[in-house]
RNA sequence: GCCGAUGUGGCGGAAUCGGCAGACGCCACGGACUUAAAAUCCGUUGGGAAGAAAUUCCCGUACCGGUUCAAGUCCGGUCAUCGGCACCA
């Protein structure tokens, strides 16, 4: 019987909604349980295929956290800010609020068309005034305390986007968002230090329930590494010192390289012979953008300083200086000791160079290649290091560094400081006054949200500067600190500001005095489980676990981590294996699929489509398999008869509790669904059910297909809603039948099956085995060496 | 180059601890129903060989080798694919 989705999905949804079915409780004594999925960025497009995969996942298991009797909030919101909104609004000559308005209205109308079970009274909007006031007075406190500041630096910046880009959101040297050219300018940017927690979140992700790819993904991005810094002394005075991870190499330093932004350069202009030279190249080398560095990986350039020499600070030899693009300005000191006998990189510019290679680790070949091999390396040609191994040459050079005054060691790691400015309309603006007498100012607490203005032309400037900076109404205002004429800072925040703290506010969205009350955040936080895109793990992930840890320094909450567990979804292809896009003509609407097939297979298929963590093609005869099922399950009714669970089914349902009780547990939704297929083509085999056994099975499902199974639970007589029954339970003594079938092998082959008792002994399992036929056959006038028997499982006789 | 993951039928994928490989679904084929088609229902379906048949045998989890009574699973090596990082000293 194919049963009538169209109009029991609209039923339903419309009944659980006038009810407030999902509504949290407000009583804090319940236990609770925190399920979290990424909120959307409402685009124009409105909600992709690849969406209810997660959202789906993570409403089964709220849906059965719910049933198990856990006050559960599962809470939806709209990442609202961002560029493709505001590019839509630029270009259609409509307010961005209007277009962000009618997106989310678009899409909130297609997630309640799945059936999701959101509390929507806790609905969040980051571009909502209410909340920006509190993200804006996040920054403050940050501010406060030193953690964001502006600074003049070279920043990446999207040609395209005429926008700044963190470094997390260039990527393979392009833009992440529109994949175009990133080059960099110097500007100046307000930073927030995120570098000072880098240790700490690399520490306390110790004893996270994380999966471990994202645990390495994170440390990682964040790149620790141990070493030194040594001071080399130079032929005109000055000091410069290097960072190295290899300070047991010092005596095979045969030449300095400086990056060509190092400010001594300028300093030493007067004494520098070829500074025409120099110059040149540093022009050339800040005209490259990032692709451009990237691409240009094996041709080693540099120029080299005449004039001046650097001193090793070991032997007191004097080395040539050079500047090269190999060596970054903004990663440890800017200056390197090169040391070609044992660093790749430092082997090929010397090659390049003619420079001297000096093996001071033996144990290769020095003159073919560089040898790094840390692990079996012996010292030489190194004075009091001779013979030593790598790490203990590495503890006794620093510490005659240390002694000496020339150096000491050093932790640097590859995460810089967050770039948080932008030069776009549609952020949160930073509340922060330009005053010529009193510097910057922070708006005062009371005066929080700063609005953005409305206005008519909102593009990005040509110059690089926000939009905002030319609607000089807004800009123009007094001093917050000595009351004369000042200026609003122009800039906004990035999309991922709003996102960093959302979490929270999710737990106490309505309050207008505090972000969130300390009570709310006391019962809900930490989340208990957190699931989202891997491409969000060096981005949102690592961002809002900054800003967590933050708020828990200044005792706004009382968790140091924001999200105790966090899984990783896998996306959705289209139907070639490519991803999904409309160039390739290869999208899928969710719309259609639930106008043809209904919300329950669309919830169903998208679980059943293949392992969660995995990307999955797309597959439009597949879904029907799903459909076939909700069909069959619809028509058990008809063949329903008697009470209780009956003999030939008790330990089939008793394993179905069990493994799909587990296999949400576990992420495992594809075989929970194999389970439940396989349990009712028993019963089709049996040829009857039970009103027990349908209505555990229903329960079973409701998380999956609530829809159907609500109408059926109806039509059995019932006026409660199903989706807040009890969780069915299993008897664990129950799951396994009687008797059970077991594989006899001779010699590891499969040679029979024998059905004995569940509970048989070894010797009655043996005996039972020798009995068959085939087995006596062949163990017949053979040796037995050995009879093994795993108890349900199989037994193995050993013969000669 | 470094880090991480993955490799199982025509396809998506199953297989707690090493214990009957291919669950479940799709596709395909055969049959029933139908004027016909769709839908639905029943059956077959990893490859190969023998047999009239029930059935029997052999080979099979990327490749090579090892441990074990027993390996998709553990160990050593190779290859391939995907994801992340990438001149980070």
């Amino acid at each position: 019987m194919k049963y009538e989705f169209s109009a029991i999905d609209k039923k339903w949804q419309d009944k659980w909604d006038k009810k407030k079915a999902f509504k949290v409780s407000e009583d804090y004594s319940k236990p609770k349980y925190y399920t979290l999925i990424e909120f959307p960025y409402p685009s124009g497009q409105g909600l992709h295929i690849g969406h209810p995969r997660p959202y789906t996942a993570m409403d089964i298991v709220s849906r059965k956290k719910r049933m198990e009797g856990y006050n559960v909030l599962f809470p939806m919101g709209w990442d609202a800010f961002g560029l493709p909104t505001e590019n839509y609004a630029i270009k259609n000559h409509i307010h961005p609020s209007i277009v962000t308005e009618k997106n989310i209205a678009h899409f909130k109308e297609q997630l309640k068309s799945i059936g999701y079970s959101f509390d929507w009274d806790r609905e969040i909007n980051t571009t909502d005034p209410k909340y920006v006031k509190w993200t804006q007075w996040i920054f403050l406190q940050l501010y406060k305390k030193g953690l964001a500041y502006k600074k003049e630096m070279s920043v990446n910046f999207c040609t395209s986007c005429k926008c700044v880009l963190a470094n997390e959101e260039v990527v393979n040297g392009v833009c992440e968002r529109c994949g175009s050219e990133v080059v960099h300018k110097v500007k100046s940017q307000w930073m927030l230090k995120i570098t000072d927690y880098a240790q700490r979140l690399i520490d306390d992700l110790d004893g996270l329930d994380f999966l471990e790819r994202i645990k390495t993904q994170e440390i990682n991005w964040i790149g620790r590494s141990e070493g030194a810094e040594v001071n080399f002394g130079t032929t005109l005075g000055d000091e410069v010192t290097v960072y190295t991870t290899r300070p047991d190499t010092l005596f095979g330093a045969t030449y300095m390289v400086m990056s060509p932004e190092h400010a001594l350069i300028e300093k030493w202009k007067n004494n520098i012979t070829n500074i025409d030279d120099v110059v040149k190249y540093q022009i050339e080398a800040s005209k490259k953008s990032d692709f451009e560095r990237t691409e240009l990986v094996k041709d080693k350039t540099g120029v080299c300083l005449d004039g001046v020499k650097a001193i090793n600070p070991v032997n007191g030899k004097e080395i040539p200086i050079f500047i090269s693009d190999y060596v970054l300005a903004t990663y440890g000191t800017g200056a390197i000791m090169a040391v070609p006998a044992h660093d790749e990189r430092d082997w090929d510019f010397a090659k390049v160079f003619g420079l001297p290679i000096i093996e001071v680790v033996a144990g290769g070949n020095v003159e073919n290649a560089a040898f790094t091999d840390v692990a079996t390396g012996v010292l030489c040609n190194s004075a009091f290091l001779n013979g030593l191994e790598v790490a203990d040459a590495k503890k006794t050079i620093i510490k005659w560094l240390e002694e000496n005054g020339k150096g000491h060691s050093k932790v640097n790691f590859k995460l810089r400081d967050w770039v948080f400015s932008r030069q776009r309309y549609w952020g949160e603006p930073v509340p922060m006054v330009w005053c010529d007498d009193c510097g910057w100012v922070p708006v005062p607490e009371d005066q929080l949200p700063v609005k953005l203005p409305d206005v008519e032309h909102y593009e990005p400037t040509d110059t690089g500067e926000s939009p905002l900076s030319k609607i000089t109404d807004w800009v123009n205002t007094t001093c917050p600190h000595c009351g004369k004429p000042a200026k609003r800072e122009t800039d906004t925040m990035p999309q991922w500001a709003g996102s960093s703290w959302y979490y929270l506010r999710y737990c106490d969205p309505h309050n207008d005095s505090e972000l969130a009350s300390r009570e709310a955040l006391d019962y809900w936080m930490p989340v208990d489980w957190y699931n989202g895109g891997m491409e969000h793990v060096t981005l949102h992930l690592l961002y809002s676990r900054f800003w967590a840890k933050f708020l828990y320094d200044i005792d706004i909450i009382s968790c140091k981590e924001p999200y105790k567990k966090r899984t990783a979804h896998g996306m959705i292809l289209g139907e070639n294996g490519e991803k999904m896009s409309k160039s390739r003509g290869n999208v899928v609407n969710p719309d259609d699929v639930i106008a043809e097939y209904g919300s329950d297979t669309l919830r169903l298929y998208e679980m059943f489509i293949g392992d969660f963590e995995k990307a999955a093609p797309w597959n439009p005869a597949s879904i029907r398999g799903c459909k076939r099922f909700l069909d069959k399950v619809a028509s058990l009714p008809e063949i329903m008869k008697g009470q209780g669970y009956s003999e030939k089914l008790e330990a089939s349902i008793h394993k179905l509790i069990k493994k799909v009780t587990n296999d949400i547990d576990n992420m495992k939704f594809n075989t929970a669904i194999a389970a439940m297929m396989a349990f009712i083509n028993d019963v089709y085999e049996v040829g009857s059910i039970t009103k027990d056994e349908l209505v555990t099975l229903i329960t079973l499902l409701n998380p999956f297909a609530p829809h159907l199974t609500e109408e059926m639970w109806e039509n059995m007589g019932n006026t409660t809603f199903l989706s807040l029954e009890k969780w069915p339970e299993y008897d664990e003594a129950k799951t396994v039948e009687n008797s059970i079938e077991i594989a006899v092998q001779i010699n590891g082959k499969l040679r029979s099956t024998i059905t004995i008792a569940k509970d048989a002994s070894k010797d009655d399992a043996i005996a039972s085995a020798k009995a068959d036929p085939k087995v006596a056959e062949g163990i017949d006038r053979k040796t037995i060496v050995k009879e093994i028997y795993v108890p349900g499982r199989i037994v193995n006789i050993v013969v000669k």
